[in-house]
DNA sequence: GTGAAAGCGCTAACAC
DNA sequence: GTGTTAGCGCTTTCAC
């Protein structure tokens, strides 16, 4: 039954609003008798609160935007999932509200600047393109926890793994394999975004560490983030003659595409090319061969966000934080581990 | 600046706050200079409308719930991006609650009976597990429309492709490839699903109707709608002798396990084994070799669910509607197309 | 064209 | 323990 409201039910049982709200809310004080005689009303009439009245009143909507750019890429529908989770356990039971950027700047400034205020409670956001000034400067006063890698405004808390740490063990697997020529594949052919930046001076440390040249030509820009333009860029990249023994991707989107494109041309995985990958999305553990691969700790991640998400929509207004969450390499066909010296 | 109301921005501006909310409205009977005023009160408070307030007050939340198994599973992913997009885009500009179900009948009861009343306008819902009349009994008198292959109540509207045809159409692509031992893997061992039922039997139409007889040893069912699950029941139907000579899985996750489990074995895609998938998802163009799979309209399907969604919150009660979207035979790799006879 | 006032459904302080 | 009542911020009818 729609629209039965809660002075429906107190007059139907003949109280208050208030007892009513009492035994909705499971308030102690109630006693025994009254509460079956509200709840019966309650069922009597299919009485369910309504949701916006409470929000109104309370000040809290329950409601949370996670905001990136785009589900379809395995490692958001992966964080929203986490999040999801992570935010419906949490003690006030948050919902998630989903927010798609498409990575642009004109989206990400959608999701920030949208006009009203107080749907949600505070805001998860991972920019692909927004400036932290940027950033500061448009969210209003909404509580807001930033994940990635893109550098945060002052007052803003922010989570993310080490990239460049992660990069450079990345590397450093692959030489340990005894590789030389070490490619990197997956970094915008302009306008680097601050990941791709991290990652790609990860990688050279790495090198440099293993005692290795950095050579300009190993690097394999992309003009998308997905797989078959990986396959496209580094297809186009063998097939002018480019030589390489083992290969760092920006993700695992990057690494498939590449895997795609070495096996097209009859290039063995890992024994002519050993490949890493980033994220360890789900698929990572399925392809032939399966990817190594960089495995952020996603739980943690959106645990410590959420954390801090809580926090900030509870007043704590102190400066903004920075966490680091953990990373692990794991190791599985497409670059395995070396051999025991 | 928060907490500025309504209210504050009249009083700065000295007028009523029927004139403030005409003018955010931009109403048209409001003199130029009263705008410019009221505006410039606007802009000096950095007011922003409460949504908690105007919800309350016109009994639109803005919101419509998502609601399906697992945001991780590539095909609900592009379809939540789809609705998204789909829903903004629309008249009343609706944004994404998520919901997830984690497939399982407790899921799918606690998103139906969410307590509260209200929050969202309305419902797209893709049960896994309940049935029809548990649907029609739980689902409050919230607007709804549900996706996928389940029965749907009387009331309820529905839209979904044709799974017997697809599936059939599958089989023939197979068929006509001039392999005669087709094999179907995803199926649930137990507690089969609807989709798995009625790809099933567009399986043995197609068949039939291909001159093969229907052979139950070729039936490789799964643990969970998964490529490791799946490239485990394929390896072990073969590793026990399973010979066949094409494929028809349940979902491309199905076919990405299978892809796997065939190659780790030696045997050629499509020479020995002829793979078709279902979904159509984003890697299935960029596996090795690329897979041939079912691809359901999917902008459609999100479009006449969210019609029909916005017709039920419009007011519309009439018996629920049951829509078909098309859909189609990507051909790839892993079973191209045949050769001209 | 603009203003006053009555809700929308609920919560919570305060009184009984 | 239970009832009263004043909001939460906005929309909207109805006067002016």
């Amino acid at each position: 039954m729609a629209g039965v409201r809660l002075q429906d039910v107190a007059a139907h049982a003949g109280v208050s609003m208030k007892t009513v709200s009492n035994v909705v809310h499971a308030h102690p004080h109630v006693s025994a008798a009254m509460r079956e005689r509200v709840q019966r009303a309650i069922d009597d009439l299919g009485y369910r609160p309504n949701a916006l009245g409470r929000r109104l009143a309370t000040g809290r909507t329950g409601l949370i935007a996670l905001a990136f750019a785009d589900v379809r890429l395995a490692y958001f529908s992966e964080l929203a999932s986490l999040v999801s989770a992570a935010a419906a356990s949490t003690g006030a039971g948050y919902r998630l509200l989903l927010e798609e950027t498409s990575g642009t700047i004109e989206g990400e400034r959608a999701v920030l600047s949208s006009s009203e205020a107080g749907l949600v409670d505070g805001m998860l956001f991972q920019p692909s393109m927004m400036s932290s000034t940027e950033v500061a400067q448009r969210r209003g006063d909404i509580p807001m926890v930033l994940l990635g890698e893109g550098a945060a405004p002052i007052g803003v808390d922010h989570v993310m793994i080490d990239n460049v740490a992660a990069a450079n063990r990345a590397t450093r697997h692959i030489s340990a394999l005894g590789r030389t020529r070490i490619a990197f594949v997956g970094h915008e052919e302009s306008g680097q975004s601050a990941t791709s930046t991290q990652r790609l001076i990860g990688y050279q440390q790495g090198l440099e560490e293993s005692g290795l040249a950095v050579d300009m030509s190993l690097l394999i820009p992309t003009q998308a983030i997905a797989p078959a333009e990986a396959a496209r860029a580094v297809g186009a990249a063998l097939d002018r003659g480019l030589r390489f023994d083992g290969l760092v991707c920006r993700d695992d989107l990057a690494a498939i595409g590449a895997l795609r494109a070495l096996q097209e041309r009859g290039i063995r995985i890992p024994d002519d090319v050993a490949v890493v990958g980033w994220d360890d999305i789900s698929f990572a553990a399925v392809t032939f061969p399966s990817l190594t691969t960089i495995a952020p700790d996603m739980p943690a991640l959106a645990r410590v966000a959420l954390e801090m998400l809580e926090e900030r929509i509870a007043g704590y207004t102190g400066l903004g934080r920075h966490r680091l969450v953990d990373f692990d390499l794991v190791v599985r066909e497409s670059a395995p581990a070396a051999p025991p010296a």
